[in-house]
DNA sequence: ATAATCTCTACCGAATATATAGACATTTGG
DNA sequence: CCAAATGTCTATATATTCGGTAGAGATTAT
């Protein structure tokens, strides 16, 4: 299990936002605050308005901001606008009648419901309230 | 998040071992009763046979076997064999001192804790009783 | 000795992830 | 209306990982 650096961007130029959430950042300000690749960041803040997280504007005096305040978005929202769903198929031939009960499509099942609601838990303004950095961001690369 | 092909393919073997602990099976045996690649399938086992999960003979009469009773193996020795282990080092800057109590990196140690519990909650006999077919594997590939 | 098996290391091709390029559209202020 | 500053979009390039293969060598039973 595995944060994509897509994932890590979307959460970074999202704190960046929340914490300046008076005004428009333009993507330069956004990835120079945080480090990230320019063009890398565009096709992610595309994702994330695509996803209703952002607004836009175009032009002198443009720029991007929340498109609602961070106590509102969920870690799982902004990594949902930029990664693949939790996929929550059975196979037919699984469903709860067959399936033994302590078996590894459980099990899974388990585990994929207990993440999804985690990443429900946590907003945008506690994320963005943690003195959360790049190092630290690095981190969040991980594995199971 | 994702069950790689190599997972996958440690957890059939280590079941088409589980289902015939009486006596030893080839790689080919194994690979041709599970439908798994065979050349692949040597990697994996040399892999889960360094992790001390299962126990070889070369030579006529040679083949694999399981190192330890079927009950006494988890899903989680299993798929640590083959994957990269569940990583649990914080930076040190985020020690529980200054984390904060919501933050996100506390969110992923929580995550990272509970898939690791239930990996070890199910054991290979288990798997193996239960009659999870190839195709019932594919649905394994999952993502968060 | 020979044949059957496991062991080890290197390699390859394709897919995916990461990143860049560049032409275009929109907005602001003069 | 023009120019400059921005976002938008699509294509492409590059790096890394994944899935798989090759083949020479070591071990064992008979």
């Amino acid at each position: 299990m595995r944060l994509s650096k897509k994932g890590e961007y979307a959460l970074r130029a999202m704190i960046a936002l929340a914490r300046n959430e008076e005004s428009a950042m333009t993507i330069t300000q956004i990835a120079t605050s945080q480090t990230l690749p320019k063009k890398f960041l565009e096709q992610i803040l595309l994702a994330l308005k695509s996803s209703g997280l952002v607004r836009s504007k175009a032009g002198p005096k443009g720029g991007y901001e929340l498109a609602e305040p961070a106590r509102s978005i969920t870690v799982g929202m902004i990594l949902g606008a930029v990664e693949e769903p939790i996929s929550h198929t059975r196979t037919a031939n699984n469903t709860d009648e067959n399936l033994a009960p302590s078996g590894v499509l459980t099990l899974l099942e388990d585990i994929k419901l207990y993440v999804r609601n985690k990443l429900e838990t946590v907003s945008l303004q506690e994320i963005a309230d943690e003195a959360v950095t790049a190092q630290d961001m690095e981190a969040l690369m991980w594995y199971i």
